[in-house]
DNA sequence: ATAAAAATAGACCGGTCTGTCTAATTTTTG
DNA sequence: CAAAAATTAGACAGACCGGTCTATTTTTAT
Protein backbone atom coordinates (compact mmCIF):
# COMPACT_ATOMS: atom_id res chain seq x y z
CA UNK A 1 0.00 0.00 0.00
CA UNK A 2 1.86 3.25 -1.29
CA UNK A 3 1.43 6.93 0.09
CA UNK A 4 -2.07 8.55 -2.05
CA UNK A 5 -0.34 10.52 -4.31
CA UNK A 6 -3.02 12.81 -5.10
CA UNK A 7 -2.89 13.87 -1.35
CA UNK A 8 0.44 14.40 -1.12
CA UNK A 9 0.50 16.92 -4.14
CA UNK A 10 -2.80 18.90 -2.74
CA UNK A 11 -0.65 18.93 0.52
CA UNK A 12 2.13 20.47 -0.77
CA UNK A 13 0.04 22.52 -3.44
CA UNK A 14 -1.66 24.02 0.07
CA UNK A 15 1.84 24.66 1.83
CA UNK A 16 2.92 26.61 -1.43
CA UNK A 17 0.12 28.37 -2.57
CA UNK A 18 -0.72 29.54 1.00
CA UNK A 19 2.99 31.49 0.91
CA UNK A 20 3.10 32.62 -2.45
CA UNK A 21 -0.07 32.83 -3.80
CA UNK A 22 -1.46 30.66 -6.90
CA UNK A 23 0.28 32.42 -9.90
CA UNK A 24 3.46 32.38 -8.53
CA UNK A 25 3.47 28.86 -7.59
CA UNK A 26 4.50 26.72 -9.66
CA UNK A 27 3.81 23.08 -11.24
CA UNK A 28 7.06 21.87 -11.54
CA UNK A 29 7.89 23.52 -7.84
CA UNK A 30 4.68 21.50 -6.24
CA UNK A 31 5.90 18.08 -8.35
CA UNK A 32 9.36 18.85 -6.94
CA UNK A 33 8.44 18.55 -2.92
CA UNK A 34 6.35 15.73 -3.51
CA UNK A 35 9.16 14.02 -5.70
CA UNK A 36 5.81 13.26 -8.10
CA UNK A 37 6.80 12.89 -11.78
CA UNK A 38 4.49 15.02 -14.66
CA UNK A 39 2.96 12.65 -15.88
CA UNK A 40 1.17 12.03 -12.69
CA UNK A 41 0.22 15.81 -11.88
CA UNK A 42 -1.77 15.69 -15.27
CA UNK A 43 -3.19 12.32 -14.78
CA UNK A 44 -5.12 13.59 -11.40
CA UNK A 45 -5.39 16.99 -12.64
CA UNK A 46 -6.92 18.53 -15.40
CA UNK A 47 -5.17 21.59 -15.31
CA UNK A 48 -3.51 24.31 -12.64
CA UNK A 49 -7.01 26.31 -12.17
CA UNK A 50 -8.48 22.63 -11.26
CA UNK A 51 -5.44 21.83 -9.10
CA UNK A 52 -5.57 25.62 -7.15
CA UNK A 53 -9.62 24.73 -7.01
CA UNK A 54 -9.18 21.15 -5.49
CA UNK A 55 -6.09 22.63 -3.29
CA UNK A 56 -8.90 25.32 -1.79
CA UNK A 57 -11.38 22.87 -1.61
CA UNK A 58 -9.66 21.09 0.79
CA UNK A 59 -8.40 23.53 2.86
CA UNK A 60 -12.30 25.16 3.29
CA UNK A 61 -13.55 21.60 4.00
CA UNK A 62 -10.99 20.94 6.91
CA UNK A 63 -11.27 24.26 8.37
CA UNK A 64 -15.05 24.40 7.69
CA UNK A 65 -14.93 20.75 9.71
CA UNK A 66 -12.47 22.48 12.50
CA UNK A 67 -14.83 25.90 12.77
CA UNK A 68 -18.53 24.01 12.79
CA UNK A 69 -17.05 21.87 15.73
CA UNK A 70 -16.23 24.93 17.69
CA UNK A 71 -19.45 27.24 16.52
CA UNK A 72 -21.84 24.51 16.11
CA UNK A 73 -20.48 23.21 19.85
CA UNK A 74 -24.07 22.18 21.88
CA UNK A 75 -22.14 22.38 24.75
CA UNK A 76 -20.62 25.94 25.41
CA UNK A 77 -22.75 29.10 25.41
CA UNK A 78 -22.62 31.05 21.94
CA UNK A 79 -20.83 33.93 23.05
CA UNK A 80 -17.87 31.57 24.05
CA UNK A 81 -18.34 29.69 20.94
CA UNK A 82 -17.05 32.97 18.80
CA UNK A 83 -14.82 33.85 21.56
CA UNK A 84 -13.03 29.90 20.88
CA UNK A 85 -13.37 30.79 17.38
CA UNK A 86 -11.08 34.16 17.02
CA UNK A 87 -9.02 33.00 19.70
CA UNK A 88 -8.60 29.87 17.75
CA UNK A 89 -7.70 31.71 14.66
CA UNK A 90 -5.27 33.83 16.72
CA UNK A 91 -3.02 30.64 17.92
CA UNK A 92 -3.06 29.21 14.72
CA UNK A 93 -1.81 32.57 12.88
CA UNK A 94 1.12 32.61 15.73
CA UNK A 95 1.78 28.97 15.19
CA UNK A 96 2.94 29.43 11.17
CA UNK A 97 4.98 32.19 12.25
CA UNK A 98 2.60 34.47 10.59
CA UNK A 99 3.10 33.57 7.39
CA UNK A 100 0.77 32.29 4.76
CA UNK A 101 -2.68 33.96 6.65
CA UNK A 102 -5.76 32.34 5.13
CA UNK A 103 -5.96 30.96 2.05
CA UNK A 104 -9.42 31.72 1.44
CA UNK A 105 -8.48 35.66 2.14
CA UNK A 106 -5.26 35.14 0.08
CA UNK A 107 -7.29 33.57 -3.32
CA UNK A 108 -10.05 36.06 -3.16
CA UNK A 109 -7.72 39.00 -3.02
CA UNK A 110 -5.49 37.51 -6.01
CA UNK A 111 -8.12 36.34 -8.18
CA UNK A 112 -11.53 38.15 -7.15
CA UNK A 113 -10.60 40.02 -10.50
CA UNK A 114 -9.33 37.65 -12.21
CA UNK A 115 -11.30 34.05 -12.65
CA UNK A 116 -15.20 34.76 -12.04
CA UNK A 117 -15.32 30.75 -11.78
CA UNK A 118 -12.39 31.09 -8.86
CA UNK A 119 -14.42 34.20 -7.86
CA UNK A 120 -17.70 32.06 -7.03
CA UNK A 121 -16.36 29.59 -4.80
CA UNK A 122 -14.83 31.92 -2.88
CA UNK A 123 -17.78 33.69 -2.40
CA UNK A 124 -19.64 30.48 -1.46
CA UNK A 125 -17.12 29.68 0.91
CA UNK A 126 -17.66 33.24 2.36
CA UNK A 127 -20.66 33.03 3.11
CA UNK A 128 -20.59 29.73 4.49
CA UNK A 129 -18.43 30.67 7.40
CA UNK A 130 -20.86 34.11 7.53
CA UNK A 131 -23.94 31.89 8.17
CA UNK A 132 -21.80 29.70 10.54
CA UNK A 133 -21.32 32.88 12.18
CA UNK A 134 -24.46 34.59 12.18
CA UNK A 135 -26.14 31.13 13.64
CA UNK A 136 -24.74 31.88 16.29
CA UNK A 137 -24.62 35.28 17.03
CA UNK A 138 -28.71 34.89 16.31
CA UNK A 139 -27.97 32.40 19.37
CA UNK A 140 -26.03 34.86 21.80
CA UNK A 141 -28.85 37.35 21.10
CA UNK A 142 -31.99 35.39 22.13
CA UNK A 143 -29.56 33.53 24.62
CA UNK A 144 -29.07 37.34 26.30
CA UNK A 145 -25.71 36.86 26.13
CA UNK A 146 -25.30 39.64 23.25
CA UNK A 147 -26.88 42.88 23.34
CA UNK A 148 -26.58 44.04 19.97
CA UNK A 149 -29.69 43.66 18.20
CA UNK A 150 -28.49 43.93 14.79
CA UNK A 151 -29.05 41.91 12.19
CA UNK A 152 -27.44 38.19 12.74
CA UNK A 153 -26.24 38.43 9.47
CA UNK A 154 -25.18 41.45 8.61
CA UNK A 155 -22.90 41.23 11.51
CA UNK A 156 -21.02 38.21 10.89
CA UNK A 157 -20.75 39.92 7.53
CA UNK A 158 -19.08 42.84 9.23
CA UNK A 159 -17.06 40.20 11.80
CA UNK A 160 -15.70 37.94 9.25
CA UNK A 161 -14.69 40.76 6.63
CA UNK A 162 -12.65 42.61 9.39
CA UNK A 163 -11.16 39.73 11.18
CA UNK A 164 -9.93 39.12 7.30
CA UNK A 165 -8.15 42.64 7.19
CA UNK A 166 -6.62 41.83 10.84
CA UNK A 167 -5.54 38.55 9.38
CA UNK A 168 -3.86 40.54 6.66
CA UNK A 169 -2.03 43.09 9.07
CA UNK A 170 -0.84 40.74 11.45
CA UNK A 171 0.85 38.11 8.03
CA UNK A 172 2.64 42.06 7.28
CA UNK A 173 3.38 42.67 10.85
CA UNK A 174 4.13 39.37 11.62
CA UNK A 175 2.85 39.52 15.12
CA UNK A 176 -0.43 39.02 17.14
CA UNK A 177 -1.44 42.53 17.66
CA UNK A 178 -4.03 42.78 14.64
CA UNK A 179 -5.99 40.20 15.62
CA UNK A 180 -6.01 40.60 19.05
CA UNK A 181 -7.07 44.48 18.78
CA UNK A 182 -9.68 43.11 16.73
CA UNK A 183 -10.88 40.47 19.22
CA UNK A 184 -10.64 43.08 21.79
CA UNK A 185 -12.69 45.45 20.08
CA UNK A 186 -15.06 42.96 18.82
CA UNK A 187 -16.46 41.69 21.97
CA UNK A 188 -16.09 44.76 24.07
CA UNK A 189 -17.69 47.26 22.35
CA UNK A 190 -19.79 45.66 19.89
CA UNK A 191 -20.76 42.27 21.03
CA UNK A 192 -21.05 42.33 25.20
CA UNK B 1 7.81 68.68 -25.87
CA UNK B 2 7.15 65.01 -25.30
CA UNK B 3 5.11 63.16 -22.66
CA UNK B 4 6.92 62.11 -19.82
CA UNK B 5 7.73 58.21 -20.60
CA UNK B 6 8.41 57.20 -16.94
CA UNK B 7 5.38 58.79 -15.74
CA UNK B 8 3.33 57.08 -18.57
CA UNK B 9 4.79 53.60 -17.56
CA UNK B 10 3.92 54.16 -14.08
CA UNK B 11 0.54 55.26 -14.51
CA UNK B 12 -0.14 51.68 -16.74
CA UNK B 13 2.01 49.87 -14.30
CA UNK B 14 -0.49 50.99 -11.82
CA UNK B 15 -3.55 50.05 -13.58
CA UNK B 16 -2.02 46.81 -14.94
CA UNK B 17 -0.95 45.35 -11.17
CA UNK B 18 -4.06 47.01 -9.39
CA UNK B 19 -6.13 44.42 -11.39
CA UNK B 20 -3.82 41.69 -11.90
CA UNK B 21 -0.80 41.62 -8.83
CA UNK B 22 2.69 42.32 -9.07
CA UNK B 23 3.68 39.08 -10.10
CA UNK B 24 0.91 38.49 -12.76
CA UNK B 25 1.80 41.80 -14.61
CA UNK B 26 4.36 41.38 -17.13
CA UNK B 27 6.86 44.08 -18.07
CA UNK B 28 6.29 43.73 -21.70
CA UNK B 29 2.88 44.32 -20.82
CA UNK B 30 3.34 47.48 -19.39
CA UNK B 31 5.66 48.24 -22.20
CA UNK B 32 2.37 47.77 -24.77
CA UNK B 33 0.17 49.65 -22.96
CA UNK B 34 2.50 52.66 -22.89
CA UNK B 35 3.08 51.86 -26.68
CA UNK B 36 7.47 52.41 -25.12
CA UNK B 37 10.24 49.98 -25.94
CA UNK B 38 12.23 47.69 -23.63
CA UNK B 39 15.02 50.20 -24.00
CA UNK B 40 13.54 52.56 -21.92
CA UNK B 41 12.09 50.67 -18.76
CA UNK B 42 15.33 49.10 -18.19
CA UNK B 43 16.59 53.04 -18.18
CA UNK B 44 14.31 54.19 -16.07
CA UNK B 45 13.70 51.25 -13.59
CA UNK B 46 16.50 48.78 -11.97
CA UNK B 47 14.21 45.94 -12.41
CA UNK B 48 10.57 45.24 -12.13
CA UNK B 49 10.94 45.08 -7.98
CA UNK B 50 11.63 48.59 -8.43
CA UNK B 51 9.28 49.25 -10.98
CA UNK B 52 6.51 47.91 -8.28
CA UNK B 53 8.35 50.01 -5.23
CA UNK B 54 7.87 53.33 -7.76
CA UNK B 55 4.59 52.27 -8.70
CA UNK B 56 3.63 51.81 -4.96
CA UNK B 57 5.26 55.10 -3.96
CA UNK B 58 3.55 56.98 -6.43
CA UNK B 59 -0.09 55.84 -5.57
CA UNK B 60 0.73 56.11 -1.80
CA UNK B 61 1.80 59.51 -2.27
CA UNK B 62 -1.76 60.59 -3.86
CA UNK B 63 -3.71 58.56 -1.45
CA UNK B 64 -1.98 60.22 1.04
CA UNK B 65 -2.14 63.62 -0.14
CA UNK B 66 -6.08 62.93 -0.78
CA UNK B 67 -6.52 61.44 2.59
CA UNK B 68 -4.96 64.37 4.36
CA UNK B 69 -7.11 66.59 2.80
CA UNK B 70 -10.20 65.07 4.18
CA UNK B 71 -8.60 64.06 7.57
CA UNK B 72 -6.72 66.82 8.56
CA UNK B 73 -9.20 69.34 7.26
CA UNK B 74 -9.87 72.03 9.85
CA UNK B 75 -13.04 73.46 8.14
CA UNK B 76 -15.16 70.09 9.29
CA UNK B 77 -15.78 68.84 12.56
CA UNK B 78 -13.54 65.47 13.28
CA UNK B 79 -16.31 63.26 13.13
CA UNK B 80 -17.68 64.40 9.79
CA UNK B 81 -14.45 64.16 8.04
CA UNK B 82 -13.89 60.73 9.66
CA UNK B 83 -17.18 59.76 7.67
CA UNK B 84 -16.12 61.54 4.65
CA UNK B 85 -12.84 59.41 4.72
CA UNK B 86 -14.84 56.07 4.50
CA UNK B 87 -17.71 57.45 2.22
CA UNK B 88 -15.12 58.26 -0.57
CA UNK B 89 -13.43 55.09 -0.42
CA UNK B 90 -17.09 53.72 -0.91
CA UNK B 91 -17.09 56.17 -4.28
CA UNK B 92 -13.83 55.08 -5.17
CA UNK B 93 -14.53 51.59 -5.13
CA UNK B 94 -18.23 51.92 -7.01
CA UNK B 95 -16.47 53.78 -9.44
CA UNK B 96 -14.05 51.35 -10.43
CA UNK B 97 -17.01 48.65 -10.49
CA UNK B 98 -15.39 47.27 -7.43
CA UNK B 99 -12.73 45.91 -9.41
CA UNK B 100 -8.80 46.56 -8.35
CA UNK B 101 -9.06 47.28 -4.67
CA UNK B 102 -6.64 48.94 -2.88
CA UNK B 103 -3.11 48.22 -4.42
CA UNK B 104 -1.46 49.10 -0.61
CA UNK B 105 -3.78 45.81 0.64
CA UNK B 106 -3.20 43.77 -2.35
CA UNK B 107 0.56 44.18 -2.38
CA UNK B 108 0.44 43.54 1.24
CA UNK B 109 -1.29 40.07 0.66
CA UNK B 110 0.49 38.93 -2.05
CA UNK B 111 4.30 40.36 -1.53
CA UNK B 112 4.19 40.27 3.12
CA UNK B 113 5.69 36.79 3.13
CA UNK B 114 7.64 36.92 0.18
CA UNK B 115 9.48 40.08 0.02
CA UNK B 116 11.00 41.48 3.14
CA UNK B 117 12.02 45.23 1.99
CA UNK B 118 8.51 45.68 0.02
CA UNK B 119 6.84 44.60 3.33
CA UNK B 120 8.51 46.98 5.39
CA UNK B 121 7.31 49.98 3.43
CA UNK B 122 4.38 48.35 3.11
CA UNK B 123 3.95 48.71 6.38
CA UNK B 124 5.22 51.95 7.04
CA UNK B 125 2.47 52.80 4.40
CA UNK B 126 -0.23 51.70 6.57
CA UNK B 127 1.40 53.35 9.67
CA UNK B 128 0.87 56.85 7.97
CA UNK B 129 -2.92 56.22 7.54
CA UNK B 130 -2.86 54.70 10.59
CA UNK B 131 -1.81 58.08 11.91
CA UNK B 132 -3.66 60.32 10.06
CA UNK B 133 -7.08 57.95 11.24
CA UNK B 134 -5.60 58.13 15.10
CA UNK B 135 -4.89 62.08 14.99
CA UNK B 136 -8.98 61.98 14.19
CA UNK B 137 -10.16 59.99 16.38
CA UNK B 138 -8.16 62.08 19.49
CA UNK B 139 -9.40 65.50 18.09
CA UNK B 140 -12.86 63.83 18.05
CA UNK B 141 -12.94 62.45 21.25
CA UNK B 142 -11.67 65.62 23.03
CA UNK B 143 -14.46 67.57 21.19
CA UNK B 144 -16.83 64.65 22.58
CA UNK B 145 -17.95 63.63 19.46
CA UNK B 146 -16.74 60.25 19.85
CA UNK B 147 -17.40 58.56 23.77
CA UNK B 148 -14.98 56.28 23.31
CA UNK B 149 -12.24 56.03 25.64
CA UNK B 150 -9.97 53.48 23.26
CA UNK B 151 -6.81 54.34 22.71
CA UNK B 152 -6.88 56.10 19.39
CA UNK B 153 -4.16 54.77 17.53
CA UNK B 154 -5.25 51.23 18.81
CA UNK B 155 -8.51 52.15 17.75
CA UNK B 156 -7.13 53.30 14.25
CA UNK B 157 -5.75 49.96 13.97
CA UNK B 158 -8.73 48.36 13.92
CA UNK B 159 -10.75 50.95 11.50
CA UNK B 160 -8.11 50.41 9.22
CA UNK B 161 -7.62 46.63 9.35
CA UNK B 162 -11.46 46.20 9.07
CA UNK B 163 -11.52 48.57 6.55
CA UNK B 164 -9.32 46.66 4.25
CA UNK B 165 -11.63 43.16 5.05
CA UNK B 166 -14.10 45.31 3.41
CA UNK B 167 -12.97 46.61 0.30
CA UNK B 168 -11.36 42.97 -0.49
CA UNK B 169 -14.63 41.75 0.54
CA UNK B 170 -16.36 44.35 -1.78
CA UNK B 171 -13.75 43.13 -4.60
CA UNK B 172 -15.01 40.05 -4.55
CA UNK B 173 -18.72 40.32 -4.41
CA UNK B 174 -18.21 43.09 -6.66
CA UNK B 175 -20.80 45.64 -4.68
CA UNK B 176 -20.91 47.95 -1.92
CA UNK B 177 -22.50 46.09 1.36
CA UNK B 178 -19.25 45.25 2.87
CA UNK B 179 -18.09 48.61 2.82
CA UNK B 180 -21.52 50.16 3.78
CA UNK B 181 -22.08 47.39 6.42
CA UNK B 182 -18.63 48.43 7.85
CA UNK B 183 -19.54 52.44 8.05
CA UNK B 184 -23.02 51.00 9.40
CA UNK B 185 -21.27 49.33 12.38
CA UNK B 186 -18.43 51.61 12.89
CA UNK B 187 -20.65 54.76 12.98
CA UNK B 188 -23.66 53.36 14.73
CA UNK B 189 -22.06 50.53 17.25
CA UNK B 190 -18.13 51.52 17.76
CA UNK B 191 -17.69 55.72 17.49
CA UNK B 192 -20.86 57.34 18.04
C1' DA C 1 -2.20 -15.91 -15.69
C1' DT C 2 -3.79 -12.42 -18.39
C1' DA C 3 -6.17 -8.59 -19.96
C1' DA C 4 -7.57 -4.00 -18.70
C1' DA C 5 -7.03 0.02 -16.17
C1' DA C 6 -4.51 3.14 -13.32
C1' DA C 7 -0.49 5.42 -12.34
C1' DT C 8 4.28 6.74 -13.22
C1' DA C 9 8.00 8.57 -15.92
C1' DG C 10 10.10 12.31 -18.15
C1' DA C 11 11.37 14.20 -22.79
C1' DC C 12 9.54 17.69 -25.33
C1' DC C 13 6.82 21.91 -27.19
C1' DG C 14 5.63 26.62 -27.81
C1' DG C 15 5.28 30.53 -25.35
C1' DT C 16 6.43 34.02 -21.97
C1' DC C 17 9.20 35.77 -18.39
C1' DT C 18 12.94 39.10 -16.67
C1' DG C 19 16.91 41.02 -17.93
C1' DT C 20 21.15 42.25 -21.24
C1' DC C 21 23.36 44.31 -24.99
C1' DT C 22 24.55 47.19 -28.89
C1' DA C 23 23.27 50.68 -31.83
C1' DA C 24 20.61 54.52 -33.36
C1' DT C 25 18.44 58.61 -32.31
C1' DT C 26 17.09 62.59 -29.84
C1' DT C 27 17.94 66.14 -26.51
C1' DT C 28 20.77 68.97 -23.85
C1' DT C 29 24.73 71.66 -23.08
C1' DG C 30 29.11 74.22 -23.83
C1' DC D 1 27.59 73.74 -34.34
C1' DA D 2 29.58 70.03 -32.05
C1' DA D 3 30.35 67.13 -28.15
C1' DA D 4 28.10 64.82 -24.47
C1' DA D 5 24.31 62.93 -22.26
C1' DA D 6 19.82 61.07 -22.22
C1' DT D 7 16.65 58.28 -24.32
C1' DT D 8 14.74 55.07 -27.64
C1' DA D 9 14.90 50.84 -30.18
C1' DG D 10 14.45 46.02 -30.31
C1' DA D 11 17.05 41.66 -31.12
C1' DC D 12 18.61 38.33 -28.15
C1' DA D 13 19.64 35.16 -24.09
C1' DG D 14 18.58 31.87 -20.65
C1' DA D 15 15.33 30.27 -17.53
C1' DC D 16 10.98 28.74 -16.55
C1' DC D 17 6.04 28.37 -17.46
C1' DG D 18 1.85 25.30 -18.28
C1' DG D 19 0.68 21.60 -20.92
C1' DT D 20 1.18 17.39 -24.33
C1' DC D 21 2.64 13.04 -25.58
C1' DT D 22 4.33 8.35 -25.75
C1' DA D 23 6.02 4.67 -23.33
C1' DT D 24 6.58 2.01 -19.33
C1' DT D 25 5.43 0.19 -14.96
C1' DT D 26 2.27 -1.05 -11.43
C1' DT D 27 -2.09 -2.38 -9.78
C1' DT D 28 -6.61 -4.38 -10.20
C1' DA D 29 -10.06 -7.52 -11.86
C1' DT D 30 -11.35 -11.71 -14.20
Amino acid sequence: MKRDTKALLLEKGLTLMLEKGFHNTGIQEALKAADVPKGSFYHFFENKEDFGRQVLERYSEEGGEQAAAVLADPAAPPLERLRTFFSAGCQQSAESGYRGGCLLGNLTQELADQNPEFAEILERKWREIQTMLANVISEAQTSGDVHSADDPHQLAGFLINSWQGAVMRAKLTKCGEPQEQFTRFVFNRILA
